[in-house]
DNA sequence: CGATTTCTATATCGCTCGCTACAAAAAGAC
DNA sequence: GTCTTTTTGTAGCGAGCGATATAGAAATCG
C-alpha cells in the first residue's frame, strides 16, 4: 500500500502546504484561537478560503495541526529538557533557560502558544480551552514526575513536596510567558529564570560529589534548542525519563 | 459643590447601576473583554442593550469602568501590600499569599481579571491590550520601587539586581493566576508562593536590624502584631496580617 | 391636568464571523 | 483531442457581532 507513484490526477495544488501552515502558526501564536478570524489567515497564508477547507479542514483542525506543529518546531524544549537531562533540577534549569530564549526569539510572536492561545476564550471555544489546559496540567505532571524520581533515588530530600515544585516550576514558565508577551526581553527572562532556581531545594547528596570537572564542556553544547527533531512531542511519556545516568553526570 | 439634592426628571431607573457593573466585572473577569458580548453582558446584567449603553456609554467604557471598580474590590492587593509592608520582601511575600488566596475564593472568577483579560486580542482591540499591559508592568514598577529603597536602606545587598527580581517576583504571580485559571487549588498555590520566597536574596543585616531604625519607619510600624487570627473572608483593607514574627522564615 | 424628561423594549442597522455553492481553470488518463 | 479529477477565485449563506432608531412607559414639572 501507500504507492506514492501515482502522480496527483487534477490541478495541481499552487502553493505550499507547509510554509502555509508555517504562517498559520504565527497567526494563531500572535493573536490566539478566537482572535484569528479566517480572513486573517487566508490574508498571511496567502490562500483563499476554499483551499484553506480544502487543505486543511476548518478552523479548529487547522488550529490543532498548527498546535501539534508547533510543539514540533519551537515548543517541545520543556519536555524534551526534562527528559533528558540527567536531573530534575538541570532538566528544570535548562528548560527555564531554554524558556527565556524561546520566548524573545527576534521573528518570533512572544511567549507560549499553549499558555496564551487559550485564554480569553468564549463558550462556544471551551473544547479548545479545556484541550490546551490539559497540555499545560501535563507538562508539569511530567515535571513532578522527574521530582518524585529524584526524591526516589536521593537526588532531591525526602521531605520535598513534588507536586508544590512541580506547580513552581510551571507558574514561573507561564509567568515568564506573560512577562514575554509584555515586552521583558531575553536578559529579563534570564534573571527571572535564574532567581527561580534558587528556591529549588539543595542536593542530597551535594557535598560528597562534585568532583568530577564537567562544570561547563558538555553543558555547552547540550544548550542549543531545537536541534534534534525529537520524533514526537506529543504527552504520554510515560517512562521517557529512563535515561537517567544516576552516576553523576559523565562518565 | 452640585448639589444632589434635586430629583430625577424622567423615569427612575430600574436597575442598581453598581449590581448590574459586578455582574459585567464577573462576565469579563470569566471570560475576557473579547469573549464577552453586548449579549452576554445583557443577560447577565439583567438589562437590555439600550439601557446598558445609555448608563455605561459603549462596550469599552463599560469595560474600563469593570477595571476600575475590579482593581478597587478585588485587584488592589499587590499594589497595596507592597505599600503597607514596612520591607519589600514581606510585601512581596504577603502579595503572593494574599494572591493565593484571591485568586483562588469560591464563588470567583479564577485568576487576575488584569492579567487574563487582554490576551488573545485582535488587532481592532490593541487599545485595550496596551491598556492592560501598562497596569501590569505599573505594578513591576512598583515592586522594583520597592526592592530599590530596600537596597538603599540596607536592608537588601548592595548587588541585588532590582528590575531582575521585580520581574521575578511578577512571574510569579502571572504564573500563578495562569495555573489558578487551569484549575489549581489554594493550596498548590500557596505552595508555589512559598517556594517562590526561597528566591529572595538574604537579608543584609539579618540579626540586628529592628532598633536602628531607617526612617520610614516612623508611621509605617502600624505593622499590626498579631492580633486578626487569620481573618477568613476579610479579603481588603490593608490589615497585614502574618502569622509568624520576622524572625526566621524556616521552623 | 398636559408638558417635559428619562428610561425601557422591540426591531433592527451594517458588519464580520465561519463556512460553502458554484463554475472556471489546470492537470493526468484515455 | 475528450473525460475525469482536483484546485481555484468569486460570491454569498445564515448567524452573531456592536451599536441604534424609534416609540411607548413612567417619573417630575408647571
Amino acid at each position: 500500500m501507500a504507492s506514492k507513484e501515482t502522480k496527483q490526477r487534477g490541478r495541481p495544488r499552487s502553493f505550499d502546504r507547509e510554509t502555509a501552515l508555517e504562517q498559520a502558526i504565527r497567526s494563531f501564536w500572535e493573536q490566539g484561537y478566537e482572535a484569528t478570524s479566517i480572513s486573517d489567515l487566508t490574508r498571511t497564508m496567502g490562500i483563499s478560503a476554499p483551499s484553506l477547507y480544502a487543505a486543511f479542514g476548518d478552523k479548529r483542525a487547522l488550529f490543532d495541526e498548527a498546535v501539534a506543529e508547533y510543539g514540533r518546531l519551537y515548543g517541545g524544549f520543556l519536555p524534551r529538557a526534562v527528559a533528558e537531562e540527567p536531573t530534575a533540577r538541570r532538566g528544570v534549569e535548562r528548560a527555564l533557560r531554554e524558556a527565556a530564549a524561546e520566548y524573545t526569539l527576534p521573528g518570533r510572536p512572544r511567549g507560549c502558544l499553549v499558555i496564551s492561545a487559550a485564554q480569553n476564550t468564549a463558550p462556544a471555544s471551551a473544547e479548545v480551552a479545556a484541550s490546551l489546559r490539559e497540555m499545560r496540567l501535563s507538562n508539569i505532571r511530567d515535571i513532578q514526575r522527574a521530582i518524585t524520581a529524584d526524591i526516589a533515588s536521593g537526588e532531591l530530600p525526602a521531605t520535598t513536596d513534588a507536586a508544590a515544585l512541580a506547580h513552581y516550576a510551571g507558574a514561573v514558565i507561564q509567568g515568564m510567558s506573560q512577562q514575554a508577551r509584555d515586552g521583558a526581553d531575553r536578559t529579563t527572562l534570564e534573571a527571572i529564570a535564574e532567581l527561580a532556581m534558587k528556591a529549588w531545594p539543595e542536593t542530597e547528596t551535594q557535598t560528597e560529589r562534585e568532583g568530577a570537572g564537567e562544570t561547563e564542556g558538555t553543558g555547552k553544547a547540550a544548550d542549543d534548542p531545537e536541534k534534534e527533531p525529537e520524533a514526537k512531542a506529543g504527552k504520554t511519556r510515560g517512562e521517557a525519563r529512563r535515561t537517567r545516568p544516576r552516576t553523576a553526570d559523565r562518565p
